[in-house]
DNA sequence: TATGAAAAGATAATCCC
DNA sequence: GGGATTATCTTTTCATA
């Protein structure tokens, strides 16, 4: 349970998060070290629990996923069973991608994929109204997706003041 | 470019898309293929593009990354130069890991990580606000995440009605 | 305790049917 | 699409510092 990443172990994760195609091999190249310790500090990555899992990233458009929308929803009180239940309703629905629970005025953002608008009208009486507790649902459609990313901001080389840096562990 | 997927097409997808560390023979097992054709399906589900890439997922919270929030931002009328601009800034700040243009009275939809409440103040006053065109922040911080993937809807054997069945291509 | 070189094993990629 | 072959990469072992 040594916890501690060294900048090698840092530049592993970046390369990894942002193609995880990568030989060991290759990597070892690109941050100047041989293949074995290379493969270790991997494993070990891995092993702890920094590299969670390894997935192929497919492309939405292509899929006929044209749309997203943030549906912004209002839950009335649950107990802990409802909850439970919520939650993996939530799971069992493919369409949603993210959600969370938030403070404020409503009570859960989600993030769902859809071919058109038609088919997300349907999924909001359908789907989205008949989860357990939903009052309100307030539905914004994206325009156009700037930025997506899996990668998670890292501490940088020049120890520039990244989010990743600043909190003490 | 020929653009439609079978079956066999789908159920590689969908595996990759959850675990993309299995091993072509490993794969072709589960869906009941040989290795050969097995490999020569993901590799043109590549080159079609289908498959965009493949990243390693990190645990957010062992890199001390707890908070998440969601920034909608008002941003005054930019010309194509400054949007240009605006688009690289986003890009260029790691701890935005989504950004969209949205329809509505807020203009864009962003997903900040961050370590915790005081670097994300800081942040929406060093970083956000100073964007170009930037005239209004309004923060939602989420309590819990319930759900976070990166894989698509693909439509299912059963012919379930799901979001990637319903769209003609 | 970490590295590098090299062998052993597994997998990817290509061939032919 | 399947089977067999080759090339490449991963993983282990072992020697070294």
């Amino acid at each position: 349970m040594s916890d501690d990443l060294d900048a090698i172990d840092l530049r592993i994760l970046e390369h990894l998060q942002q193609d995880a195609s990568l030989s060991t091999a290759e990597l070892a190249d690109k941050i100047g070290l041989s293949q074995s310790p290379c493969w270790r500090r991997i494993q070990r990555l891995r092993d702890e629990g920094y590299i969670k899992r390894q997935v192929a990233i497919l492309d939405r458009t292509k899929l006929g996923l044209d749309m997203q929308i943030f549906a912004q929803i209002k839950v009335g009180r649950l107990d802990d069973t409802e909850r439970a239940a919520f939650e993996r309703s939530i799971n069992n629905v493919p369409e949603i991608v993210e959600c969370y629970s938030v403070f404020g005025e409503l009570d859960l953002m989600i993030k769902v994929v859809a071919p058109d608008v038609r088919w997300y009208q349907e999924f909001v009486f359908d789907t989205l109204m008949k989860l357990p507790g939903v009052q309100d649902v307030r539905s914004v459609m994206t325009l156009s997706e700037m930025k997506y990313t899996t990668a998670m901001p890292l501490p940088r080389k020049g120890g520039a003041r990244t989010a990743a840096a600043s909190k003490k562990r």
